[in-house]
Formats: structure tokens, sequence, C-alpha cells
RNA sequence: GCGCCUGUGGCCCAAUGGAUAGGGCACCAGCCUCCGGAGCUGGGUGUGUGGGUUCGAUUCCCACCAGGCGCACCA
């Protein structure tokens, strides 16, 4: 049977706010937590706390209303055989208690289907979009790029799980300042090359891979016209096989280049005029982002006739919703933090909604080695490369790291730790759960027939600890959208695998009676579906044996 | 100067405004005739400083201190 009881808490407790006061709107009001301790129930709302200051009325006094309210929803919608008591604990929480029938049912359900019991649908097939990595074809991409890879990918999909029809993007900056510094500097190395005395600029590209590239050119001077697109195509094709080799796939790569010759640009800004966003100064066009809540406004076309960065941007961002997606999720690097206001602001003067666009800062990603920080230097085109992080540590490891603090925060990957085979590894950890379950599956399968499956022995501690465990994974995914983080399922995981690990350590699987030994396997089992569910989202592999 | 991120035990870090602030490392002591010991169990006087909002603040707001990053008619 499906039944998401979380959800149908949720209602009960806004239909039971109606009834207490008619004038509430209890939609964004009712919160469901995990408690902190188990014996405070499986779910806790805060909401009578929260009510208490609009209510003027103590949380206690609002609990003691809204209780028997719910209990009698409860009743009339047979819902007693999953909910069995409903408490006022603590400063206010009210708790709600499951009955060990739901996560026998529960337990039931995922053994039967699988992986598809896990899957919920918030998204509702709706579009988004999300763009991310997005880096400029002139050199090999940094540690910085990659974290930005790690999380874009694996949000995109976790949501892709959860019922979104994601689109990865790859906006490539195809042609302007950079790209003609890239060229030039090609042909400043082929004119040393040559052997001719030759002064390189600071701001040129400084890394040896200029110098392939050059030799590269010289050897087909005829055919190559452009030696700055060769170069960026060139790299481009780099950039690719690094992000596959990360597990990192594209949908699309938009380009800028064909963004201009479309004509979309002159388009957008024609748009934004007609509207009279537009204005001229200095001899260079201005928009009048302050108008929509940026600092200072904006110039789109410089005085020699040029457009700046926002200029394409505007139009890409307006080609994305006319593409027909109807949420907007860009991944962004922490120096790009200023640019925020003024796009936020071309979307809302172009008519768009300010809730429908994300903007994720994802932030810098430094790199140690056994507690010493590795130090960089991108103007020496000296810094850690994905690919090097890729041959040190490996996919698996690499990808984990990347998430394992909030996207908002700094994250230090230390080379000597993920490399380690051992628990300080959390990747090796929740692996080694995954294999542990396997090597047992190798011996014995479980009975997969519901009547010949009987959960219910399953009454230890450990287990019933673990079938709670495995019940709040879709929570998590919930929880990863809702913030548009996907770093909450490391942590998830490494739980799970925790949990699983203290089981395996107390309780044996195999050699009990035929009715607990097939209850056992089944629920290693559905804690393998889980783990490698959270694993596959994660990118990282599953490996039988280790 | 302005903006963003971060200050939590000896060290590294958790806690979508909640209940007794949790893990790991290191250190000490235990657990393999038994499904994989890459595992498990036990051992803890800690939220940078000062205010504020709140029934409740590690979390939000203000000021300060410290560290990191960024501030173009570059992309």
């Amino acid at each position: 049977m499906e039944l998401d009881l979380q959800a149908t808490i949720k209602e009960l407790i806004q239909g039971a706010l109606k009834e207490l006061d008619n004038d509430l709107e209890p939609k964004d009001l009712v919160y469901l937590d995990f408690p902190t301790d188990n014996r405070f129930g499986e779910l806790s709302t805060n909401i009578a706390m929260r009510l208490a200051r609009t209510l003027k009325k103590s949380p206690a006094q609002i609990a003691g209303r809204l209780i028997p309210i719910l209990e009698e929803k409860i009743k009339s919608q047979k819902l007693d055989i999953y909910i069995k008591d409903i408490k006022l604990e603590g400063a206010g929480f009210i708790n709600f208690y499951f009955t060990d029938r739901f996560f026998y049912d529960r337990l039931s359900d995922l053994i039967v289907k699988g992986r598809d019991a896990l899957r919920i649908n918030l998204g509702h097939a709706a579009p988004v979009i999300i763009e991310f990595v997005s880096a400029n074809p002139t050199g090999a991409l940094s540690v910085a790029h990659a974290r930005q890879a790690a999380v874009g990918d694996i949000l995109a999909n976790v949501m892709a799980f959860t019922g979104f029809k994601v689109n990865r993007e790859y906006y490539l900056n195809d042609e302007g300042n950079q790209i003609n510094i890239l060229g030039e500097s090609v042909v400043l190395r082929m004119k040393e090359l040559a052997g001719e005395r030759i002064e390189f600029p600071e701001n040129y590209y400084q890394g040896d891979y200029i110098y392939d590239i050059a030799r590269e050119v010289a050897g087909r001077r005829p055919q190559v016209v452009s030696p700055g697109d060769f170069a960026a195509g060139h790299i481009l094709g780099i950039i690719k096989k690094e992000l596959e080799d990360f597990g990192v796939k594209f949908d699309s790569w938009y380009s800028q280049k064909s963004l201009r010759e479309s004509g979309k640009i002159d388009e957008a800004l024609a748009f934004l005029k007609d509207k009279g966003f537009l204005y001229e100064e200095d001899g260079a066009l201005w928009f009048k982002s302050t108008q929509f809540g940026d600092d200072k406004d904006r110039v789109v076309i410089k005085s020699d006739g040029s457009y700046t960065y926002l200029a394409p941007d505007i139009a890409y961002h307006r080609d994305k919703y006319k593409r027909g997606f109807k949420k907007i999720i860009n991944l962004w690097g922490p120096d790009h933090h200023g640019y925020i206001n003024r796009l936020k602001a071309a979307v809302l003067a172009l008519g768009y909604d300010a809730g429908s666009i994300s903007i994720i800062i994802v932030q810098l990603a430094t790199i140690s080695r056994g507690g010493q920080p590795v130090l960089m230097s991108t103007r020496r085109g000296q810094y850690i490369t994905l690919r090097e992080v890729l041959d040190e540590v490996g996919k698996d490891a690499a990808r984990f790291f990347f998430l394992m603090r909030r996207t908002s925060s700094h994250l230090d990957f230390d080379l000597e730790v993920a490399k380690k085979q051992s628990s300080e590894n959390p990747v090796y950890y929740c692996q080694y759960a995954y294999a542990r379950i396997a090597s047992i599956l190798r011996s014995s399968s479980p009975v997969l027939k519901p009547g010949e499956l009987d959960v219910r022995a399953l009454q230890e501690k450990e287990e019933l600890v673990l079938i709670k465990k495995i019940w709040q994974f879709n929570s998590i995914l919930n929880i990863c959208v809702i913030t548009e983080d996907p770093y909450w399922l490391t942590v998830y995981l490494q739980e799970l695998a925790e949990t699983f690990h203290k089981f395996y350590d107390l309780h044996r699987v195999l050699g009990q009676d035929s009715r607990l030994t097939s209850a056992r396997l089944a629920l290693i089992q559905a804690v393998q579906t889980v783990l490698g569910t959270g694993l596959e989202l994660l990118g990282v592999s599953r490996p039988e044996s280790m």
C-alpha cells in the first residue's frame, strides 16, 4: 500500500489548525521534524510553540485543543493502524508515535518493489535547467570547478529521481576577450618556438599547455584561421574528457557565439529598451538594474560598441525561459557573488518571477595533503586541476568528498584522507557496508514472496532502528530538494552505514531459524537498496566486494 | 572601504529556529572456534566577544575581533 505518512500528517495538522482558527493560513506554518531522540516518537511538530504568540495562548493550551482534533481525524480515517499516539512533550512539541506495523509495512513494500518504492514525486515533471561549471575553455578545470561539477551533477540526479525533468547545461564562453587573449597567447608562443624574442604579458595564459597548442597550430598552419578558436576547441575537448571521467555528463552545451549570431542578444536588449529599462550615458548603453534591487546600474554595451558580459547573459537567461524551463538553477563560484543582483534584476526586468531562479554559490574548495595546504596560483597557471585530483584519489572519493560540507561552506579536501582505506574515509565506510551485505546475500538470497516472509520476526532494537533509518531516506531527498543542496545525502548515507554496522556486529543473519534468517536477509537487502540508491545518486560505485 | 563564507573539546567537523550541542582523529581499555576487524563497545568541565529578536539562538539581526575569498565599460 502506498502511503506517505509524513505528508498525510502534515495535511491533518493543517486541517486541524483550520478547525481551531479559520483565519490561520497553515500552509507555510507546519513543519515536521525528526526528533533528536527516538524516545520522542517518529515525527515532531513545533506548531503549538510557533502559534503561541499569534493565538495569545500557551503552547500547552494550543496543543491541548489540537491533539483531540488530530486523534479524532486519525480514528475516522482509520490511520490508527499506523499512528498509535500523539503526545505533548518538552517545551511544547507535539510528537507522533507510529505503530510497529507501519514500519513493517514500509519494509515489506521496499522488499517487494525495490528501489521504485523510494521514489517520491516532488517535481511533477516540471522542467528544470541546472547550469553549472561553464568554465571558459582557456585551461584545465580547477578544483573549484570540480566541486561545482559534483554538486550540480548530484543535485540534478536527486531532482531527476524526485520527479523533475532536469536538463544539465554548460554555458560556453567561446568568444570574447578571454578567447582573444587565449589566441594571442598561442600566437606569441608560436613566435617564441620559431626562435623570435617575445615579451609575454602577465595577463596572458601562462600554462605549458599553450606551448602544446602552439606546436599543433604551427603544424597545420594553413588550415587554422583563428588560433583562438582552435585553442578553445582543443581545450574544450580536454574539459569534456575530464568531466566524463568525473562521471558528469551534460545534456546541452550552449554556445555564446551562436547566441550572438542568432540575434537573440539584440532582441533581448530591444525588449528591455521597449520597456524603458535602458539608457545611454558616457557613450555606453546602461541597464537600469537599480530599479530592480541592484546597487548600481550596469553597462550592457561599452563605449567601444562591444557587449559586456551581462548583455549575452540577459539574452541567455531570457532564452532559458523561452525554451520552456519553469525553474532555473545556476551554480556559480564565489567570485561571481556580486553578479547575482544584476542578473536577478535582469530576470525581473524581463518579466519573470524572482522565485523562478535560484543562484547557488558553491564555496571554494581548497586542497591539502596530510593537513598541509597545497598552495595555488591561477595567475601563474599553477593550480590543482580536477585531473590531478581524479588521478590521485579516484572518482568515487572525489565526488563524495566535494559534497561533505554544505555547498555554502568552505571545504578542505585532504588528498591523504581521501586515499585512505579506513574508517577515516567515509566513502569506504559506506561502500564497505554495501559490500558486506553483498557478501552475505551471495551465500543466501532472501525469500521475497510476502506470504512466506514474516518481517515481524525482526524484534531486536538494532533491527527496528535500522528499519526507521531506511524510512527516513525519502525525507532526506526532500530536504536536498528544498534546500537545493545535495550535501545532506552524504550525511545520511554515513548514518545508515553506521546503523547497519552496529546491527551487523550484534546480530547474525545466517544460521538463525529460517523465519528469522529470511526476515534478516530481507532487511539487509532493503538496506542495500537504499544504500545503493544513495550511492548511485552520488555517482559513486557500489562494489560487490572490496 | 564594501560584499560573501567561516569561527563549536588537543585537532577536523555535525546539528533544514527546538528537547540532555553530536561524530571522527588522536589517546586509553575491551570484542574474532561464528555472515568480510576497511567493523563494533566503553571512556568528554566545547558554541570567538558584547548586545538584540524569540516561548526557545550554534543557527536569525546589529556591533566588534580573527581567518579565507571577491570587489572591471573582464568573463
